[in-house]
DNA sequence: CTCAACCCTAAAGTCAACAACAAGGTTGAG
DNA sequence: CTCAACCTTGTTGTTGACTTTAGGGTTGAG
Protein backbone atom coordinates (compact mmCIF):
# COMPACT_ATOMS: atom_id res chain seq x y z
CA UNK A 1 0.00 0.00 0.00
CA UNK A 2 1.24 3.30 -0.76
CA UNK A 3 -0.08 5.84 1.95
CA UNK A 4 2.86 8.04 1.40
CA UNK A 5 1.08 11.40 -0.07
CA UNK A 6 2.66 14.71 -0.03
CA UNK A 7 0.54 16.80 2.64
CA UNK A 8 2.71 20.23 1.71
CA UNK A 9 2.64 19.68 -2.27
CA UNK A 10 -0.92 21.46 -1.76
CA UNK A 11 -1.03 24.84 -2.52
CA UNK A 12 -2.68 26.10 0.76
CA UNK A 13 -1.05 23.60 3.01
CA UNK A 14 -3.59 24.07 6.05
CA UNK A 15 -2.10 22.77 9.37
CA UNK A 16 -4.53 20.41 10.25
CA UNK A 17 -5.55 19.60 6.49
CA UNK A 18 -4.91 15.87 6.42
CA UNK A 19 -5.85 15.79 2.70
CA UNK A 20 -7.40 12.32 1.17
CA UNK A 21 -7.16 10.93 -2.10
CA UNK A 22 -10.43 9.59 -4.06
CA UNK A 23 -9.58 6.50 -3.20
CA UNK A 24 -8.72 6.70 0.94
CA UNK A 25 -12.04 8.86 0.56
CA UNK A 26 -13.45 5.67 -0.44
CA UNK A 27 -12.16 3.51 2.07
CA UNK A 28 -13.11 5.72 4.70
CA UNK A 29 -16.43 6.26 3.99
CA UNK A 30 -17.20 2.63 2.30
CA UNK A 31 -18.49 3.79 -1.10
CA UNK A 32 -16.61 3.41 -4.36
CA UNK A 33 -14.39 5.89 -5.79
CA UNK A 34 -17.01 6.04 -8.80
CA UNK A 35 -19.82 7.00 -6.24
CA UNK A 36 -17.57 9.81 -4.84
CA UNK A 37 -17.51 11.29 -8.11
CA UNK A 38 -20.72 11.01 -8.92
CA UNK A 39 -22.02 12.92 -6.32
CA UNK A 40 -19.48 15.53 -7.14
CA UNK A 41 -20.71 15.34 -10.78
CA UNK A 42 -24.23 15.83 -9.04
CA UNK A 43 -22.89 18.82 -7.30
CA UNK A 44 -23.81 17.17 -3.84
CA UNK A 45 -19.77 17.17 -3.14
CA UNK A 46 -18.00 20.44 -3.68
CA UNK A 47 -15.12 20.10 -5.96
CA UNK A 48 -12.08 19.75 -4.66
CA UNK A 49 -8.53 21.02 -4.25
CA UNK A 50 -6.76 19.34 -6.71
CA UNK A 51 -2.98 18.58 -6.94
CA UNK A 52 -0.78 18.85 -10.00
CA UNK A 53 -1.10 15.96 -11.04
CA UNK A 54 -4.94 16.48 -11.27
CA UNK A 55 -6.10 13.96 -8.48
CA UNK A 56 -8.61 15.23 -5.95
CA UNK A 57 -7.34 15.99 -2.66
CA UNK A 58 -10.45 15.66 -0.15
CA UNK A 59 -10.34 17.84 3.17
CA UNK A 60 -11.61 16.93 6.07
CA UNK A 61 -14.85 18.66 5.78
CA UNK A 62 -15.28 16.92 2.37
CA UNK A 63 -14.85 13.69 4.57
CA UNK A 64 -18.12 14.89 6.71
CA UNK A 65 -19.78 15.61 3.66
CA UNK A 66 -19.96 12.35 2.55
CA UNK A 67 -20.95 10.93 5.74
CA UNK A 68 -24.12 13.29 5.60
CA UNK A 69 -25.19 12.39 2.37
CA UNK A 70 -24.79 8.64 3.66
CA UNK A 71 -25.96 9.07 7.05
CA UNK A 72 -29.54 11.04 4.91
CA UNK A 73 -29.83 8.03 2.88
CA UNK A 74 -29.58 5.87 5.29
CA UNK A 75 -32.96 7.38 6.82
CA UNK A 76 -34.52 7.53 3.58
CA UNK A 77 -33.54 10.67 1.87
CA UNK A 78 -32.89 10.37 -1.96
CA UNK A 79 -30.33 11.86 -3.41
CA UNK A 80 -32.13 14.98 -4.67
CA UNK A 81 -33.46 15.36 -1.33
CA UNK A 82 -30.06 15.49 -0.03
CA UNK A 83 -29.16 18.35 -1.99
CA UNK A 84 -31.74 19.87 -0.39
CA UNK A 85 -31.37 19.46 3.17
CA UNK A 86 -27.64 20.72 2.53
CA UNK A 87 -28.27 23.83 0.53
CA UNK A 88 -29.94 24.37 4.14
CA UNK A 89 -27.18 22.47 6.22
CA UNK A 90 -24.64 25.03 4.35
CA UNK A 91 -26.61 28.52 4.99
CA UNK A 92 -28.00 27.38 8.50
CA UNK A 93 -28.84 30.79 9.31
CA UNK A 94 -30.82 31.81 6.42
CA UNK A 95 -33.39 28.64 6.96
CA UNK A 96 -35.63 27.72 9.57
CA UNK A 97 -35.97 24.55 11.71
CA UNK A 98 -39.38 24.44 10.02
CA UNK A 99 -37.82 23.84 6.61
CA UNK A 100 -35.87 21.14 8.20
CA UNK A 101 -37.98 19.50 10.00
CA UNK A 102 -41.17 19.91 7.34
CA UNK A 103 -38.82 17.88 5.10
CA UNK A 104 -38.21 15.33 7.38
CA UNK A 105 -41.96 15.01 8.43
CA UNK A 106 -42.08 14.54 4.74
CA UNK A 107 -40.54 11.75 4.01
CA UNK A 108 -41.75 10.12 7.21
CA UNK A 109 -44.73 10.31 6.02
CA UNK A 110 -43.70 8.62 2.62
CA UNK A 111 -41.94 5.85 3.83
CA UNK A 112 -45.40 4.98 6.14
CA UNK A 113 -47.32 5.50 2.91
CA UNK A 114 -45.12 2.52 1.30
CA UNK A 115 -44.71 0.67 4.51
CA UNK A 116 -48.68 0.10 4.54
CA UNK A 117 -48.44 -0.79 1.18
CA UNK A 118 -45.80 -3.47 1.96
CA UNK A 119 -48.02 -4.45 5.01
CA UNK A 120 -50.82 -4.69 2.58
CA UNK A 121 -48.93 -7.37 0.22
CA UNK A 122 -47.38 -9.31 3.12
CA UNK A 123 -51.37 -9.30 4.75
CA UNK A 124 -52.34 -10.92 1.20
CA UNK A 125 -49.40 -12.86 0.73
CA UNK A 126 -49.35 -14.67 3.92
CA UNK A 127 -53.23 -15.16 3.66
CA UNK A 128 -51.93 -17.42 0.16
CA UNK A 129 -49.17 -18.78 1.92
CA UNK A 130 -51.41 -19.84 4.75
CA UNK A 131 -54.27 -21.50 3.07
CA UNK A 132 -51.51 -23.57 0.48
CA UNK A 133 -50.48 -26.67 0.98
CA UNK A 134 -46.74 -26.34 -0.27
CA UNK A 135 -46.74 -30.17 -0.90
CA UNK A 136 -45.00 -31.93 -3.77
CA UNK A 137 -48.40 -32.83 -5.32
CA UNK A 138 -49.40 -31.55 -8.85
CA UNK A 139 -50.67 -27.57 -8.78
CA UNK A 140 -53.53 -28.39 -10.82
CA UNK A 141 -55.46 -27.20 -7.45
CA UNK A 142 -52.94 -24.89 -6.09
CA UNK A 143 -54.85 -22.26 -3.75
CA UNK A 144 -52.18 -19.53 -4.52
CA UNK A 145 -52.71 -19.87 -7.95
CA UNK A 146 -56.49 -20.16 -8.21
CA UNK A 147 -56.53 -16.59 -5.99
CA UNK A 148 -54.17 -15.00 -8.80
CA UNK A 149 -56.33 -16.43 -11.39
CA UNK A 150 -60.22 -16.36 -10.12
CA UNK A 151 -59.54 -13.09 -8.26
CA UNK A 152 -59.76 -13.92 -4.63
CA UNK A 153 -56.50 -12.07 -3.86
CA UNK A 154 -57.33 -9.33 -0.78
CA UNK A 155 -55.14 -6.58 -1.89
CA UNK A 156 -56.35 -3.54 -3.85
CA UNK A 157 -56.59 -0.09 -2.09
CA UNK A 158 -59.00 0.24 0.17
CA UNK A 159 -62.23 -2.10 -0.42
CA UNK A 160 -61.46 -4.46 2.05
CA UNK A 161 -64.31 -6.72 1.72
CA UNK A 162 -65.23 -10.28 2.10
CA UNK A 163 -61.74 -11.51 -0.03
CA UNK A 164 -60.72 -13.38 2.72
CA UNK A 165 -64.01 -15.34 3.26
CA UNK A 166 -64.07 -16.13 -0.16
CA UNK A 167 -60.52 -17.38 0.04
CA UNK A 168 -61.31 -19.41 3.40
CA UNK A 169 -64.51 -20.75 1.88
CA UNK A 170 -62.80 -22.15 -0.94
CA UNK A 171 -60.83 -23.99 1.38
CA UNK A 172 -63.93 -25.53 3.41
CA UNK A 173 -66.57 -26.06 0.45
CA UNK A 174 -64.11 -27.66 -2.18
CA UNK A 175 -61.99 -29.76 0.32
CA UNK A 176 -59.54 -29.75 -2.76
CA UNK A 177 -57.72 -26.18 -2.37
CA UNK A 178 -54.06 -27.57 -2.87
CA UNK B 1 -50.97 -22.52 -23.25
CA UNK B 2 -54.75 -23.70 -23.16
CA UNK B 3 -55.11 -22.60 -26.45
CA UNK B 4 -53.25 -25.25 -27.68
CA UNK B 5 -55.83 -27.68 -26.94
CA UNK B 6 -58.93 -25.48 -26.58
CA UNK B 7 -59.57 -23.47 -30.02
CA UNK B 8 -63.53 -24.97 -29.33
CA UNK B 9 -63.30 -24.69 -25.66
CA UNK B 10 -63.12 -21.27 -26.02
CA UNK B 11 -66.36 -21.25 -27.71
CA UNK B 12 -67.84 -24.33 -26.06
CA UNK B 13 -66.87 -23.09 -22.33
CA UNK B 14 -67.97 -19.29 -23.16
CA UNK B 15 -70.91 -18.76 -25.48
CA UNK B 16 -69.84 -15.13 -25.43
CA UNK B 17 -66.27 -14.74 -27.30
CA UNK B 18 -66.41 -11.27 -27.23
CA UNK B 19 -63.48 -9.68 -28.60
CA UNK B 20 -61.78 -6.52 -27.28
CA UNK B 21 -59.91 -4.15 -29.33
CA UNK B 22 -56.96 -3.07 -27.13
CA UNK B 23 -58.54 0.56 -25.77
CA UNK B 24 -60.96 -1.69 -24.99
CA UNK B 25 -59.14 -4.24 -22.53
CA UNK B 26 -57.18 -1.42 -21.33
CA UNK B 27 -60.33 0.32 -19.91
CA UNK B 28 -61.65 -3.07 -19.10
CA UNK B 29 -58.25 -3.82 -16.72
CA UNK B 30 -57.16 -0.03 -15.97
CA UNK B 31 -53.85 0.06 -17.64
CA UNK B 32 -53.12 2.09 -20.59
CA UNK B 33 -52.57 0.55 -24.18
CA UNK B 34 -48.65 0.72 -24.00
CA UNK B 35 -48.61 -1.25 -21.11
CA UNK B 36 -50.40 -3.76 -22.49
CA UNK B 37 -48.22 -3.79 -25.61
CA UNK B 38 -45.68 -3.91 -23.02
CA UNK B 39 -46.00 -7.16 -21.25
CA UNK B 40 -47.10 -8.20 -24.75
CA UNK B 41 -43.49 -7.71 -25.73
CA UNK B 42 -42.44 -8.98 -22.38
CA UNK B 43 -43.94 -12.18 -22.89
CA UNK B 44 -46.14 -12.41 -20.17
CA UNK B 45 -49.79 -11.84 -22.76
CA UNK B 46 -49.50 -14.23 -25.39
CA UNK B 47 -50.02 -12.51 -28.98
CA UNK B 48 -53.68 -12.15 -29.45
CA UNK B 49 -55.31 -12.76 -32.69
CA UNK B 50 -55.40 -9.70 -34.96
CA UNK B 51 -58.21 -8.43 -37.40
CA UNK B 52 -57.53 -8.17 -41.13
CA UNK B 53 -56.83 -4.27 -40.21
CA UNK B 54 -53.56 -5.48 -38.06
CA UNK B 55 -55.49 -4.57 -34.77
CA UNK B 56 -55.84 -7.04 -32.00
CA UNK B 57 -58.25 -8.82 -30.63
CA UNK B 58 -58.43 -9.78 -27.18
CA UNK B 59 -60.15 -12.83 -26.02
CA UNK B 60 -61.99 -13.01 -22.49
CA UNK B 61 -58.44 -15.70 -21.55
CA UNK B 62 -56.40 -12.61 -22.64
CA UNK B 63 -58.33 -10.18 -20.44
CA UNK B 64 -58.36 -13.06 -17.44
CA UNK B 65 -54.40 -13.04 -17.82
CA UNK B 66 -54.31 -9.55 -17.29
CA UNK B 67 -56.25 -9.65 -14.03
CA UNK B 68 -53.46 -12.30 -13.36
CA UNK B 69 -50.90 -9.91 -13.55
CA UNK B 70 -52.51 -7.16 -12.27
CA UNK B 71 -53.41 -9.11 -9.28
CA UNK B 72 -49.83 -10.96 -9.06
CA UNK B 73 -48.59 -7.22 -8.88
CA UNK B 74 -50.59 -5.85 -6.11
CA UNK B 75 -49.04 -8.26 -3.99
CA UNK B 76 -45.48 -7.51 -4.96
CA UNK B 77 -44.68 -9.77 -7.68
CA UNK B 78 -42.02 -8.26 -10.79
CA UNK B 79 -43.00 -9.17 -14.00
CA UNK B 80 -40.11 -11.68 -13.84
CA UNK B 81 -41.63 -12.88 -10.97
CA UNK B 82 -45.04 -12.82 -12.78
CA UNK B 83 -43.76 -14.46 -15.94
CA UNK B 84 -42.37 -17.44 -13.84
CA UNK B 85 -45.72 -17.83 -12.09
CA UNK B 86 -47.50 -17.75 -15.36
CA UNK B 87 -45.31 -20.46 -16.38
CA UNK B 88 -46.64 -22.52 -13.60
CA UNK B 89 -50.59 -21.38 -14.19
CA UNK B 90 -50.39 -22.07 -17.73
CA UNK B 91 -49.52 -25.99 -16.85
CA UNK B 92 -49.99 -26.76 -13.53
CA UNK B 93 -50.47 -30.22 -13.83
CA UNK B 94 -46.67 -30.60 -14.33
CA UNK B 95 -45.57 -28.09 -11.27
CA UNK B 96 -46.02 -28.47 -7.75
CA UNK B 97 -47.73 -26.87 -5.12
CA UNK B 98 -44.52 -26.75 -3.11
CA UNK B 99 -42.95 -24.37 -6.04
CA UNK B 100 -45.58 -22.20 -5.52
CA UNK B 101 -45.14 -21.80 -2.07
CA UNK B 102 -42.13 -21.32 -2.60
CA UNK B 103 -42.06 -18.52 -4.63
CA UNK B 104 -45.10 -16.87 -2.72
CA UNK B 105 -42.64 -17.07 0.65
CA UNK B 106 -39.88 -16.12 -0.78
CA UNK B 107 -41.59 -13.10 -1.56
CA UNK B 108 -42.86 -12.42 1.35
CA UNK B 109 -39.43 -12.90 3.00
CA UNK B 110 -38.46 -10.05 0.08
CA UNK B 111 -41.08 -7.76 1.81
CA UNK B 112 -40.78 -8.20 5.00
CA UNK B 113 -37.21 -7.72 4.99
CA UNK B 114 -37.58 -4.41 2.99
CA UNK B 115 -40.65 -3.53 5.61
CA UNK B 116 -37.87 -4.18 8.31
CA UNK B 117 -35.74 -1.40 6.39
CA UNK B 118 -38.23 1.27 6.69
CA UNK B 119 -39.24 0.38 10.11
CA UNK B 120 -35.71 1.09 10.83
CA UNK B 121 -35.73 4.45 8.91
CA UNK B 122 -39.40 5.31 10.04
CA UNK B 123 -37.76 4.86 13.82
CA UNK B 124 -34.62 7.18 12.91
CA UNK B 125 -36.42 9.42 10.86
CA UNK B 126 -39.39 10.55 14.22
CA UNK B 127 -36.58 10.30 16.97
CA UNK B 128 -34.88 13.16 14.64
CA UNK B 129 -38.52 14.88 13.87
CA UNK B 130 -39.09 14.67 17.76
CA UNK B 131 -36.03 16.17 19.04
CA UNK B 132 -36.74 19.22 16.47
CA UNK B 133 -38.81 22.34 17.53
CA UNK B 134 -39.98 22.88 13.79
CA UNK B 135 -40.02 26.05 14.57
CA UNK B 136 -39.46 29.30 12.83
CA UNK B 137 -36.45 30.39 14.17
CA UNK B 138 -32.97 29.83 12.76
CA UNK B 139 -31.88 26.42 11.75
CA UNK B 140 -28.41 27.61 13.39
CA UNK B 141 -28.73 24.73 15.74
CA UNK B 142 -31.44 22.22 14.45
CA UNK B 143 -30.97 19.18 15.95
CA UNK B 144 -32.06 17.40 12.93
CA UNK B 145 -29.09 18.89 10.81
CA UNK B 146 -26.69 18.31 13.63
CA UNK B 147 -27.14 14.92 13.68
CA UNK B 148 -26.72 14.18 10.20
CA UNK B 149 -23.99 16.61 10.39
CA UNK B 150 -22.22 14.73 13.31
CA UNK B 151 -23.23 11.39 13.46
CA UNK B 152 -25.80 10.72 15.77
CA UNK B 153 -28.28 9.29 13.53
CA UNK B 154 -29.27 5.74 15.09
CA UNK B 155 -29.99 4.30 11.48
CA UNK B 156 -27.43 1.76 11.00
CA UNK B 157 -28.23 -1.66 10.01
CA UNK B 158 -27.81 -3.53 13.63
CA UNK B 159 -25.34 -1.76 15.43
CA UNK B 160 -27.72 -0.14 18.38
CA UNK B 161 -25.72 1.75 20.36
CA UNK B 162 -26.24 4.95 22.36
CA UNK B 163 -27.13 7.40 19.41
CA UNK B 164 -30.29 7.84 20.86
CA UNK B 165 -28.75 8.85 24.26
CA UNK B 166 -26.50 11.00 22.27
CA UNK B 167 -29.19 12.53 20.50
CA UNK B 168 -31.31 13.08 23.90
CA UNK B 169 -28.42 14.09 25.78
CA UNK B 170 -28.17 16.83 22.98
CA UNK B 171 -30.93 18.09 23.74
CA UNK B 172 -30.75 18.26 27.66
CA UNK B 173 -27.09 19.60 27.74
CA UNK B 174 -27.11 21.98 25.28
CA UNK B 175 -30.19 23.66 26.10
CA UNK B 176 -30.03 24.80 22.26
CA UNK B 177 -30.98 22.23 20.16
CA UNK B 178 -33.42 23.84 17.65
C1' DC C 1 -64.58 13.81 -47.93
C1' DT C 2 -62.88 15.15 -43.64
C1' DC C 3 -61.67 14.58 -39.19
C1' DA C 4 -61.17 12.74 -34.72
C1' DA C 5 -60.34 8.80 -32.51
C1' DC C 6 -58.73 4.78 -32.87
C1' DC C 7 -54.99 1.30 -34.18
C1' DC C 8 -49.92 -0.27 -35.77
C1' DT C 9 -44.45 -0.72 -35.31
C1' DA C 10 -39.86 0.10 -33.68
C1' DA C 11 -36.97 2.71 -31.13
C1' DA C 12 -35.73 5.76 -27.78
C1' DG C 13 -36.45 8.15 -23.36
C1' DT C 14 -37.51 8.22 -18.24
C1' DC C 15 -36.33 7.70 -13.26
C1' DA C 16 -32.50 6.62 -9.41
C1' DA C 17 -28.24 5.64 -8.22
C1' DC C 18 -24.82 4.23 -9.53
C1' DA C 19 -21.31 0.66 -12.37
C1' DA C 20 -18.58 -0.23 -16.22
C1' DC C 21 -15.80 0.93 -19.89
C1' DA C 22 -12.26 3.20 -22.91
C1' DA C 23 -8.12 5.38 -23.15
C1' DG C 24 -5.11 7.40 -21.11
C1' DG C 25 -1.59 9.89 -17.06
C1' DT C 26 1.03 9.32 -12.22
C1' DT C 27 3.36 7.17 -8.55
C1' DG C 28 6.38 4.31 -6.14
C1' DA C 29 8.44 -0.25 -5.25
C1' DG C 30 11.62 -3.57 -6.93
C1' DC D 1 12.87 0.19 -16.36
C1' DT D 2 8.79 -2.29 -15.59
C1' DC D 3 4.73 -3.04 -13.29
C1' DA D 4 0.87 -2.67 -10.37
C1' DA D 5 -1.98 0.29 -8.40
C1' DC D 6 -3.49 4.33 -8.33
C1' DC D 7 -5.66 8.53 -10.66
C1' DT D 8 -8.09 11.36 -14.83
C1' DT D 9 -12.14 12.35 -18.31
C1' DG D 10 -16.11 11.20 -20.81
C1' DT D 11 -19.45 7.95 -22.35
C1' DT D 12 -22.32 4.28 -22.11
C1' DG D 13 -24.76 0.48 -19.60
C1' DT D 14 -27.72 -1.39 -15.76
C1' DT D 15 -32.41 -2.40 -13.50
C1' DG D 16 -37.75 -2.28 -13.75
C1' DA D 17 -41.69 -0.89 -15.57
C1' DC D 18 -43.14 1.52 -18.18
C1' DT D 19 -43.82 6.18 -21.39
C1' DT D 20 -42.92 8.81 -25.32
C1' DT D 21 -41.88 9.69 -29.97
C1' DA D 22 -41.96 9.24 -34.87
C1' DG D 23 -44.35 7.98 -38.63
C1' DG D 24 -47.65 5.98 -40.24
C1' DG D 25 -52.73 2.96 -41.33
C1' DT D 26 -58.19 2.27 -40.09
C1' DT D 27 -62.78 3.39 -38.75
C1' DG D 28 -66.95 5.68 -38.45
C1' DA D 29 -69.72 9.86 -37.78
C1' DG D 30 -71.09 14.11 -40.03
Amino acid sequence: MSQLFSPEAISTARASGKRLRIGELAKATGVTVETLRYYEHQGLLTAPARGDNGYRYYSPENLERVHFILRAKAVGFTLKDIEELLSLEVQRESHTCQEVKDMAEAKLAEIEQRMSELARMREALSTLTDACCGGPMSAEHCTILSALAEGEVHAEHHHHSPDMEALAQKRDSHSSGC
